[in-house]
DNA sequence: CTGAAAGCGCTTACAG
DNA sequence: CTGAAAGCGCTTACAG
């Protein structure tokens, strides 16, 4: 309607193989009769630029459909605004809380969250980080499989922040597995059990090996019987193949490395005829979904994902910015989630 | 080892702000002494450069840790390599079998799959598809809460596939949604059930419109009686709060527009008394992660959700390729998983 | 306040 | 087979 000439059809950019292409700053300027950089001045730096000059241009911008190009900003800039989370498998629900808390934080900064999963393996990791490296402002990694030094790496390439996990001298928002642990053991003890066993995760695992060690010491300290128990993975088919060498050991509680296998387990007791908790107390770890849907409900040590995610983002972004925090975040707060699955040690 | 006078060391970039600066094919040009369009093509058209050359290229990019810079490259070219997933809610259970199939299905392709989300809001997805619109090369929208006008209008500039949605001219796979509500709808009929309840979905879903009209046309057609029950979201509580309006119907068997709607469901059925199936028998939809946890655990219409994925990429890396393609996939086959919790209509 | 120019890291006709 | 040059769409000192 403030195009007389019809100027501005004349400018829309034209088609290529059926597809529009974008219009770009140039296109703009061409039609408000400006120079490019004014136009990129009028869009990115209000105030730089006389207030009717960009009035125009911001009319003619929306007219025109221009929407910045991403990858071309981020050439000169080196920015992209996109922070890029990976996950080692994004079907598992013990993330689903972490990825809305990183949600909920980056939508205040307007940034975007990209995903990608390395299904379960470093290699694939390694070269998925590797593509987005130089796509993304940062990289938040989330329980990851890679080794200390290949993180560390990338992390003088691009700011790096890990979740559930830690590295020497890099960001890292874990929850409290000390508390979480004394949290299971306490329980477990108060109910009389006196031989625990801890159902184990993936070796490379870092969170299986805090656990791991936390658990020993706990153990010791409280002068109960601990055993570990390896499954071929950390899944609800792993729990489930755990069960007859966890009855052969004569432990009456188990403590299992997440709750996918404790589900399993609890799956394997229900065909076994294994009661529970009569016969066999049952906790895991990270309450994901379906944990208060089972017969019995699982009892678990519940850790503040959401929280984790929120943290790492804000982190993540303020490594961005360039400021360098030195402080280390402290393990956060976790909760014993008790429902049904654990009960006073049978009298036998 | 090839560098006696430590002159590759000379001409690793330099660093900014204590983060290295990646290197670039000017780097990697100068170390071999060649112009950067040589290491380009060396680098990418195998056999367009002399062997020798090629050869010398390359080892003097993977010494100085050389990675191409994916968003310089998509200036000139238009390609990323990358695609965009964009789902309603990563953390709902429905779509892991989709990302697993879609994960199958680019392995092959050497691109990226990137994956956003939109929390369930069409505003959010409509933003995040503009941002990375630009980003990517093309665009997988799953169970979109977009109106029919947007998809096209996004489908305009960028290939668009959709999965679990229909719209006009553009390539879609879902599920057959007739098939599925057959076998529902068959498996309810055969146990005798003749008043049947739809708990239904988000009013804006294409999916939730669909199924209530098959269901719609199914019950009719074999002389059934149907009812709509709404709810205010389709998640487990959505599901636990409809429990009164349904008993108070009087159906003897409700079918869910989804699992997590059934699994709400059942557990107020288990609070409030309501024996299942005796009472009221459940049929939900997707056979989610968690359906065969509960008790009683839950009959319900798979979708082939793996498959749906892996094809949708596959039909967008083509329409990336240019190859359009006008034929109209059939929705794909659909399996009743018959559980515990459908049974006779019961006696009274 | 705004224009002209250089540059970000690549690719690709165009010459030779 | 390889170099020099132009261009992809932006941003940002530098002048004026």
């Amino acid at each position: 309607m403030d195009d007389p000439q019809g100027k501005l059809a004349e400018e829309t950019p034209a088609r290529a193989g059926g597809r529009r292409l974008a219009p770009t700053i140039y296109d703009v300027a061409r039609a408000v009769g400006v120079n490019a950089s004014t136009v990129s001045r009028a869009l990115n730096k209000p105030g730089r630029v006389n207030r009717a000059t960009e009035q125009r241009v911001r009319a003619v911008a929306l007219e025109l459909g221009y929407r910045i190009n991403p990858m071309a900003r981020a050439l000169p800039t080196g920015r992209t605004d996109t922070l890029a989370i990976l996950i080692s498998d994004i079907t598992n629900p013990v993330y689903f809380d972490l990825v809305r808390g990183a949600e909920r934080a980056i939508a205040a900064t307007g940034q975007t969250l990209v995903y990608a999963e390395s299904q379960e393996s470093g290699e694939v990791e390694l070269a998925t980080a590797g593509r987005l490296q130089s796509a993304v402002d940062g990289l938040l990694l989330v329980a990851s499989r890679l080794r200390d030094d290949e993180i560390s790496r990338l992390a003088a390439t691009k700011p790096v922040v890990l979740a559930n996990r830690a590295v020497p001298d890099l960001p890292s928002i874990t929850p409290d597995v000390t508390m979480g642990v004394a949290q299971a053991m306490g329980h477990l003890a108060d109910l009389g059990h006196r031989s625990i066993g801890y159902l184990a995760g993936p070796a490379v695992s870092w969170m299986n090996r805090t656990r791991w060690s936390s658990i020993f010491g706990s153990a010791r300290a409280r002068g109960l019987s601990i055993a570990m128990f390896t499954a071929g993975r950390p899944t609800i088919e792993g729990g489930e193949h755990a069960l007859p060498k966890i009855i052969a050991s004569g432990v009456t509680a188990v403590i299992t490395y997440n709750d996918l296998m404790a589900l399993g387990l609890l799956r394997a007791c229900r065909t076994a005829g294994v009661t529970v908790p009569g016969r066999l107390s049952v906790v895991g770890f990270d309450d994901i979904f379906g944990a208060d849907l089972t017969t019995p409900s699982l009892t678990t040590v519940r850790s503040p994902l959401a929280a984790i995610g929120e943290a790492a983002v804000h982190r993540l972004v303020a490594e961005v910015r360039g400021e360098h925090r030195v402080d280390d975040m402290p393990g956060l707060t976790t909760t014993l989630i008790v429902r049904e699955s654990t009960g006073p040690v049978e009298r036998i």
